[in-house]
RNA sequence: GCCGAAGUGGCGGAAUCGGCAGACGCGGCGGACUCAAAAUCCGUUGAGGGCAACCUCGUGUGGGUUCAAGUCCCACCUUCGGCACCA
């Protein structure tokens, strides 16, 4: 053995010891000049133990965190635990144990056994954890305070029950009518539940997409969710009666066009308006489609089906009478229900009305004349056969059209959204108990503030059945309890809600983790909040971040936080795989951190997670690939512990390499590409090893662009350099843009736009100095000869092409 | 179907503004050290051709713009992610 080994064992418990005991990754929350909070999603503390997707992210962000340190910030980076919820429940009725207990037991091997030892600089003063007292209080508070504000109420509804689960579901949990965690197929349930009214805030939350800055990506699932849709509701008389059929249209252009309605089969109008020669027909068809699944319903290419239910509209733009339909492509559940059938300027209204024979007419052409259609035309183009507005463009024709509708009273312009109510209640034991109670009298009235927090109740037998009844239904002594209000026998809600909601505030929670008296203190929200950088995956864009978005808008508009968005800067990490294909258990390629922390070190597992590929776009673990990244850290190791470490000025080439790499390291973090930051400091180390000496300067400022990227081994080799105190405090090292130009310059030759050389002068060579060099090249002179220069393009300092 | 991201050596991946394609690393090959191997270090490594100086080809496909295209424009193919009968 001819170099000594580095011992990272040993090195790391005593640097992690050190830490700890001198509390620098604990902030002064109450003093800190230069508040920089700095969140990653917390984890669902699984009986698995830490994923190696969990360490990856965390990795990043507290790089992120660590590099923000250097740069002279006070950084909070808390860590918590997201811990109630189905997972842990159905975990433990499979192997018999109680959830609370599994919970702690896996709570303590995620921090002791495996957090605490990825090298991160989390505060852990102020862990939060989902499921003790001292937090849900808080989360039953969040909900009395969304109760007051009108934000909660409570609705019997069709919802989306998984049957496997036992349970219901929001919308969000649904993926293509299957239960997103256990893929059984949803099917849908009447059953009374609590719902938070984030359609209310459906435009800001749209809104102020554009003021966030936020990943692109995730900005863009979240437009696609909630799906906003200018257009006009417009109303339609019903043939013989006084009332009308309300629809949603994106297209009031067309409505010349209208030759027949359709309705949900489930709209509420369907059984008055059905002529009694159309009733048997009518509630077969509705059996039907109350059989059918969501799968059948939306599966491809699935021919129209529907029922004419023998009433009619008097189409208000053209006063003719046009007949009613039910059917299934018509949604209940999204804008009123009901629709005009346009079949020339709908696919779905044209399929139909091929399958029913129903009139087709064509009201918008491309080119003002009339077509043939043989298939619906969405595209813009003139209105035709739809006098007065006969040759106005159809995107003026659309507000044209509402207009003159509105002027009659059949009609105003409306925005649609897709995104519906949060359904927050859960009819399962691992949760948070709706702290309210429902008297006969008063209604449901929120448990006084005083009592709370409303404890989980200890119960043998927790296990959810497929009644839709809570298993906390069960616990009778603990369900009848007085009206807080008139005092009449009442009882709990037994229902819990859903995680969703203990995750919507945590990162509020943080700063103020000790407080008993209050779920944030002011002064210290106000201090670090909102988040200035939260760092998570995308798979959450729809869910959690859009719960907590709009959970903070309405908190600030009841006056409890100064801000209506919660997180300045968000950015979604990549996914990492493995050998090109996603890691998943039953592919058996995960990769097991806990191994890799044991037999590399903390330091060279960050390194070479980080190197697998940009941050924000994922990377591609390879077994063979982690050798070399333990090589680097052993030669930054063998840099300072082996050879003489000279005080002399760094000069020349290595000089200029060494602004070049912090520059360069410094750009890449602040974007997140750890990939190139960590090939730059591979360069200058690489470069220092050719320079043949270990010259002080350069080999202390490439342990400080490693720190954030590898803390304990820099640590180390900082102070066996001889300095006191931490690396980690920074300061970060500064470039000279003077030292960044050399004296001789490389500049390519091409001709006609083809490499044919370079010649090496001296900076801020002119073009004919160039050029003169140029030619002594063989290969630029050979194709130079008998050829006549017809230009000469000349960069200084880059590049010249020789035209002939 | 719509929206978004991406296609580059044997592999993971680099390449500010259109200006030397392949940084950095893995793997391979050759060498040093060794009795030998491992480890380590040094060299080399896009493909094809040539004794050589050099030449030709090359960033998913086909066109185009330009002195110059991985990068810009048009058309298309493939992969991955999101939404999906949302009117």
């Amino acid at each position: 053995m001819n170099t000594m080994r580095y011992d990272h064992r040993a090195v790391e418990a005593k640097w992690r010891q050190v830490w700890e005991e001198r509390g620098y990754h604990e902030p002064d929350l109450d003093a800190a000049a230069r508040p920089y909070y700095n969140l990653m999603m917390f984890p669902y503390p699984s009986a698995e133990g830490l994923h190696v997707g969990n360490v990856y992210a965390f990795t990043g962000a507290d790089i992120h965190g660590r590099y923000k340190r250097m740069c002279g910030y006070d950084v909070f980076e808390p860590m918590g635990f997201d811990a109630f919820g189905i997972h842990s429940e159905n975990y433990a009725i499979k192997i018999g144990d109680h959830p609370r207990t599994l919970i702690r037991r896996n709570v303590r091997n995620f921090r002791e056994n495996q957090l605490k030892r990825i090298g991160a600089r989390f505060d852990w003063a102020h862990q939060v954890n989902t499921t003790e007292p001292e937090y849900y209080r808080w989360t039953q508070w969040v909900f009395i305070r969304m109760f007051e504000q009108g934000l909660a109420y409570r609705k019997k509804a069709a919802v989306n029950w998984c049957p496997s689960c036992m349970t219901v579901l929001a919308d969000e949990q649904v993926i293509a009518d299957r239960c997103e965690r256990c893929d059984a197929l949803v099917t849908q349930r009447e059953l009374d539940q609590w719902f938070f009214r984030i359609t209310d805030y459906a435009e800001r939350l749209h809104q102020n997409l554009d003021t966030i800055d936020w990943s692109e990506i995730t900005k863009t699932a979240q437009r696609n969710w909630i799906n906003r849709s200018e257009g006009a509701l417009l109303r339609f008389q019903i043939d013989g009666r006084d009332d009308y059929l309300e629809v949603f249209t994106t297209r009031p252009d067309t409505i010349f066009g209208a030759t027949y309605m359709v309705m949900a089969p489930e709209h509420p109008l369907v059984d008055e308006l059905t002529a009694s020669d159309r009733r048997d027909e009518v509630a077969a068809y509705r059996a039907q489609v109350r059989e059918t699944t969501q799968e059948e319903r939306v599966a491809e290419d699935r021919p129209k089906t529907g029922v004419d239910i023998g009433a009619h509209c008097v189409n208000p733009a053209t006063g003719e009478r046009i007949p009613i339909w039910i059917a299934d492509y018509v949604l209940w559940g999204y804008g009123t229900g009901a629709i005009m059938a346009v079949p020339a300027h709908d696919e779905r209204d044209f399929a139909f009305a091929t399958t029913f024979g129903l009139p087709i007419r064509e009201v918008i052409s491309p080119d003002g004349e009339s077509h043939e259609l043989e298939a619906a035309y969405i595209g813009p183009g003139v209105m035709i056969n739809s006098p007065p507005f006969d040759g106005t463009p159809s995107a003026e024709g659309m507000s044209k059209v509402t207009q003159h509708l509105a002027e009659r009273g059949l009609g105003e312009p409306h925005i649609e959204y897709r995104l519906r109510d949060w359904c927050i209640s859960r009819q399962r034991y691992w949760g948070p108990p709706i702290p309210m109670i429902h008297c006969k009298q008063c209604g449901p009235v929120p448990v006084p503030e005083e009592q709370l927090p409303v404890l989980l109740p200890d119960l043998e037998n927790f296990a959810p059945d497929d009644s839709g009844r809570p298993p906390l239904a069960r616990a009778e002594e603990w369900v009848n309890v007085p009206c807080p209000q008139c005092g009449a026998p009442a009882r709990r809600d037994a229902d819990v809600s859903d995680n969703f909601l203990c995750s919507a505030f945590y990162f509020l929670r943080y700063p103020s983790v000790g407080m008993d008296h209050v779920a944030w203190d002011p002064e210290r929200t106000r201090r670090w909040l909102p988040v200035d950088m939260y760092i998570g995956g995308n798979e959450h864009a729809c869910l959690h971040l859009m719960y907590t978005r709009f959970l903070t808008m309405a908190l600030y508009d009841a006056g409890l936080v100064p801000f209506e968005e919660p997180f300045r800067k968000f950015r979604a990490h990549g996914l990492l795989a493995k050998d090109g294909a996603k890691m998943s258990k039953s592919k058996g390629n995960v990769v097991n951190p806990d191994e890799l922390l044991d037999s590399m070190g903390a330091d060279t597992l960050r390194l070479y997670l980080m190197f697998c590929g940009p941050f924000q776009q994922g990377g591609d673990w390879r077994d063979e690939g982690i050798a070399g990244m333990r090589r680097f850290v052993e030669r930054l190791f063998n840099l300072v512990m082996e050879g003489e470490i000279v005080d002399t000025p760094v000069e020349g080439d290595l000089e200029r390499v060494m602004h070049a790499a912090i520059r360069k390291v410094g750009e890449d973090l602040d974007g997140l590409r750890y990939n190139t930051a960590i090939a730059a400091t591979m360069e200058l180390s690489n470069a220092i090893r050719d320079s043949g000496v270990a010259q002080r300067e350069a080999v202390e400022t490439l342990l400080k662009l490693v720190a954030p990227l590898a803390p304990f081994v820099t640590e180390e080799l900082w102070h066996a350099l001889g300095h006191e105190g931490t690396i980690h405090d920074g300061p970060w090292p500064e470039y000279d843009p003077a030292k960044l130009v050399a004296d001789t310059v490389d500049i390519p030759i091409q001709v006609k736009g083809k490499l044919r050389g370079t010649v090496t002068v001296p900076t801020g060579a002119s073009e004919q100095e160039v050029l003169e060099a140029a030619r002594s090249i063989p290969a630029v002179a050979t194709q130079l000869e008998g050829k006549e220069i017809r230009k000469v393009i000349f960069l200084p300092g880059k590049l010249m092409n020789i035209v002939v």
